[in-house]
RNA sequence: GCGCCCGUAGCUCAGUUGGAUAGAGCGGCGGUUUCCUAAACCGCAGGCCGCCGGUUCAACUCCGGCCGGGCGUACCA
């Protein structure tokens, strides 16, 4: 698969002649890089080839190192069982600063064509934005980042939880604890949704309390979320369009402060009227069953069946996603339709697989779980029911804060100081959340995303502060047309700056926004480590200059285009 | 109980899908600012890769068992 990489190139060359050397298909050749860099830019270990061919490894590798031909600008070495390759430096420095040059380097298109619908974000009505959410929401938006770049058509889907029984206590709770004057009066000072969750958290109060009181605060809960789904115009209608209205607004404003945007906000309400003919779907294929007076589709895998409808007659999470992915794969004929949400949802979503493939519908495998790991509290697990979350408005303004404070010490003079200190700010806690695999558990630390030194998002951002004020100072245009010979000695930056297409490539793939997260610091190091080693302004000779400027500016771009496509500003000075 | 996921340095994690002496960051200790921003850089200390067995020329990586943790386990989402 060509990934845009400069390296590709010498990739080819190298199969190919690895090939033909012996006797077998370039396919079959898989070449490795060197866990020690000194060894070389690729490695070809021959110890299984060796196994068939009944030969010693190493009498093997000098075999096919005197027998490589058309090796341009590529040197081979042996040592024992592996074969060494190292790309001549001024070849290696004139290919990737022209392809770093590119502004769209990094990009592909083996998307072409393809749609994916991704599913990120997806909040909750009525309940305060915690920095659990946050997980899928910076996570979904790298993905949708990394895939655009590579081509992909994606549609961003916000699929907000403004639907379900949760609502019917919702409302309970609003009449029993508070009142709809009481909360257009918290409204009115921007608290609504703080009211809406501790009313919230009150009503599980009572109901944890069980008896008579539990009985009663379940029955009228559901008896509003009948009303609810009843589809009149009828009170619990009217206060519901207010909560949703409300939360709407301040998730807006935490979107804006991320930067992440969507397609389509679409909750889970746009599919009611879609809800009676998605049962009725499932039922006409003739696969469902009535079980403890609830409608039921067995799945395979599991003797516990899957809920479509409550005894009530009302909906189910279950149902809703059923409705959901026939609209996404009828309006967007999507090649994969990807949900970005927690494993704790895991075999919800194999139950929707399930229950697709079981209507016959050959899309079913199409569907993914791109889940992630919890978010938990040193306390144990967050809950809204229990007032229990780490808000996330909370954890940005006090990362803006710190920032700010660091600014003003390390750097009084700074103009924008208040805009870079949000770039900043903001850029540490995104980046405290992708730099891990996403299937990972985590457990909420402030330390931890407060902390701005070594593998973190501002470390990032200051490396390229650094390398900007380096071209900035040089009042030069950087030229990817500089002496490559004279570059060639930033080879690992090189070689750092040349993979950059293909770990965009890999990240987009697997949706793992964390293989770029850590490419994007190994490329920071990297930079850090040739900056150290060569002056630039001061190089001596103008050609070295504009030389080591070139790679400067290959590094720099090469980052901040990392940076954007994991949701996170570059700024120029910090 | 059953199912899925996880266990790597004091702490938080990488480890290119089986290859060369297991790598970072934080924290600790010691150094580097008349030198392009010290949010940086350099050095030192710190590892039976949870335990036991198996497969393989080769296992942190694959398989089985055990121990420890997380999540899920039909009328919430």
């Amino acid at each position: 698969m060509p990934t845009g990489s400069p390296l590709d190139h010498f990739r080819h060359r190298l199969t190919a002649a690895l090939a033909q050397a012996l006797g077998i298909v370039p396919e079959s050749i898989k070449l490795e890089r060197p866990r020690d860099p000194s060894h070389g830019d690729f490695a070809f270990p021959c110890f299984q080839l060796a196994k068939e061919r009944k030969q010693a490894p190493p009498a093997l590798a000098s075999e096919i190192a005197g027998k490589l031909a058309g090796l341009e600008h590529i040197s081979a070495k042996t040592a024992g069982p592996f074969l060494n390759f190292t790309i001549d430096r001024t070849e290696l420095a004139r290919r990737v600063l022209t392809a770093a040059f590119d502004p769209a380097y990094g990009g592909g298109n083996e998307g072409a064509g393809k749609t994916i619908v991704l599913d990120y974000s997806s909040p909750n009505i009525a309940k305060r934005f915690h920095i659990g959410h946050l997980r899928s929401t910076v996570i979904g938006m790298a993905i949708r980042k990394m895939c655009e770049a590579r081509g992909f058509r994606v549609v961003g889907i916000n699929h907000i939880g403004d639907w379900g029984s949760q609502f019917g206590k919702l409302l309970t709770a609003l009449r029993r604890y508070s009142s709809e004057a009481a909360l257009d009066a918290a409204a009115a000072t921007g608290t609504a949704i703080e009211h809406l969750h501790e009313i919230y958290v009150h009503y599980h109060e009572d109901e944890e309390k069980g008896g008579d009181l539990a009985k009663e605060l379940a029955a009228e809960s559901r008896k509003w979320f009948l009303d609810l789904e009843s589809g009149a115009e009828n009170e619990a209608r009217r206060l519901w369009k207010k909560m949703t209205t409300l939360s709407l607004a301040e998730f807006e404003r935490i979107y804006r402060r991320l930067n992440v945007t969507f397609t389509e906000i679409r909750g889970e309400s746009a599919y009611e009227p879609d809800l009676a003919p998605t049962v009725r779907r499932i039922k006409e294929a003739g696969v469902t069953r009535i079980s403890e007076g609830a409608l039921v589709i067995d799945v395979e895998g599991s003797e516990k069946p899957a809920l479509l409808q409550t005894g009530d007659g009302t909906t189910l999470y279950l149902t809703r996603d059923l409705a959901s992915v026939f609209y996404r794969k009828e309006t967007y004929k999507f090649w994969k339709a990807v949900y970005v949400v927690g494993s704790d949802q895991r075999d919800h979503f194999r139950e929707l697989k399930l229950v697709v493939k079981r209507l016959g519908l050959p899309w079913w495998d199409d569907i993914e779980h791109a889940y992630f790991g919890m978010m938990r509290l040193p306390e144990g697990k967050m809950s809204s029911r229990k007032g229990r979350v780490v808000i996330l408005e909370d954890v940005l303004d006090s990362a803006v804060e710190q920032v700010r404070t660091l600014v003003r010490e390390k750097n009084p003079n700074l103009q924008h100081a208040d805009e870079v200190a949000e770039q900043v700010g903001i850029g540490a806690v995104v980046f405290n959340d992708l730099k891990n695999d996403r299937r990972r558990d985590v457990v909420f630390s402030w330390q931890e995303v407060l902390n701005f030194d070594g593998e973190t998002g501002p470390y990032c951002q200051y490396t390229h502060a650094r390398l900007a004020s380096i071209v900035r100072k040089s009042g030069q245009t950087p030229s990817a047309e500089a002496d490559p010979a004279l570059a060639g000695e930033g080879a690992q930056l090189l070689l750092a700056i040349g993979r950059f297409p293909e770990t965009v490539a890999l990240a987009a793939e697997r949706f793992e926004p964390h293989l770029l997260a850590s490419a994007t610091v190994e490329l920071a190091q990297l930079a850090n480590a040739y900056y150290r080693d060569h002056r630039v302004l001061d190089a001596g000779s103008q050609q070295l200059v504009a030389a080591r400027l070139a790679l400067v500016e290959a590094a720099r771009r090469t980052l901040a285009r990392a940076l954007a496509l994991l949701g996170i500003a570059a700024p120029a000075e910090m």
